[in-house]
DNA sequence: TCATATCTGTGACATCATTCACATATAAAA
DNA sequence: TTTTATATGTGAATGATGTCACAGATATGA
């Protein structure tokens, strides 16, 4: 006798959608862009040099822009400071951002210490983890049982939360961060996670990425 | 007097297109959510068990099958082992996979660890770190200096890097990486690489992604 | 064995994203 | 100051991607 999964198995507590607009992504690709030519001492550009840096064609650099409402001068390019403020703008960019990482596996620990984030004022308030021997250590935040979890986000108001627990464990932290009022969640694990409407999961499956990588490597040769 | 970032300032090498397709990103998707019912025990399942698991519509799990013309049963639903195969056949999944990892810093240590990576049979042979201190210890994988890349990529045959390098340096190494025949990347310094046309770049950028769900929960709040 | 309910497979349609093309503004040069 | 070359800004055209709707096949149950 077959089993066969019907959706009625499961109890669906939630839909997710792909959520992350592409507009928005390169948004952020111009941001990077800019910041690197402010750094080699530059205070204008042109669309087609940003578009050529960001690896899309000037028009969509443009029109982009012509969506968000960003402003250039005709003829005179972009100054890149007014550029950068309209992004931030855009993207409600904050100085500081405060978050919290659960699983303190090869890809939490490495996250805890991201200098990137460091960099951009994303900071980690703690990181959390089920095996005691983990919490003992310290890797530049506290590991913190579980059981802190609901203390620590009602004390720094943490709506954003990094998951890089195994698959298996995936959506159960996942639900027990969103009951706890978790409204943002970059989740690591390969699994697709379900979420309320409210509540953005972007997933990054690092395997997959790789996966594709080989597979157009092969598809070339 | 300002300094105008102009195209013909810089040597542009290289065009690169952002060109992993969604659809194929789905298949990836979808392969991930049948191990996990297959692990679940069961046989068999329906576009909309696959889509609701996935996160997609039915129409789009069947329409992506049509596409890459794989076939399940009419009203029968699909066969799992049948439809893993299919997928692994139209990815072209080969059981194991070579790679080498450029970068030892916090990112590359988790990498080279990274149990989906042994899961998935996707080999690191051997990393690589221009720091001598990070040379002596060892990750699981050797880890080697720059001047050794040659023999290694030619000795096992290597088609695929994983790039964890600060941005500054990423694309020189990239270039270097390329010119040894490197023909896929992963690359996760936040920068945009350049590549030639037959080499095929994914770029991750961790912050980025943090930062646009960041900015999502912005919005619902 | 036959009837039927229901799931697949795929064109037709709709929506979303990108490119094109040109009117408009203006920085720079004369 | 005037002219001109050139970059922006944005509707219109094109192209890509996802949804709809239904014909056709068949597993299931009577």
């Amino acid at each position: 006798m077959l089993k066969i999964a019907l959706v009625e198995f499961f109890i669906v507590k939630y839909i997710t959608k792909h959520i992350i607009r592409n507009d928005l992504k390169r948004l952020f690709t111009y941001r990077l862009c800019l910041i690197g030519f402010k750094r080699k001492g530059f205070d204008r550009l042109y669309s087609y040099t940003l578009g050529e840096e960001a690896g899309v064609s000037a028009d969509q650099v443009r029109k982009d822009f012509s969506n968000y409402k960003i402003k250039g001068n005709k003829k005179g390019g972009y100054k890149i400071d007014d550029l950068l403020r309209s992004i931030d703008d855009v993207i409600k960019h904050q100085d500081e951002q405060y978050m919290i990482l659960v699983g303190m596996g090869n890809i939490g620990r490495a996250l805890v210490q991201y200098k990137t984030f460091k960099l951009r004022k994303m900071i980690i308030v703690a990181s959390f983890d089920i095996d005691p021997s983990k919490q003992s250590k310290r890797f530049g935040v506290p590991v913190l049982p579980l059981e802190m979890l609901e203390d620590i986000i009602k004390k720094f108001h943490v709506h954003v939360a990094i998951l890089a627990v195994p698959a298996i464990s995936a959506q159960d932290v996942a639900n027990r961060l969103i009951d706890l009022g978790i409204k943002g969640i970059l989740n690591f694990a390969p699994v697709i996670l379900k979420a309320p409407e409210d509540v953005i999961v972007n997933n990054i499956n690092i395997g997959d990425e790789l996966e594709s990588v080989i597979y157009y490597t092969q598809k070339v040769m």
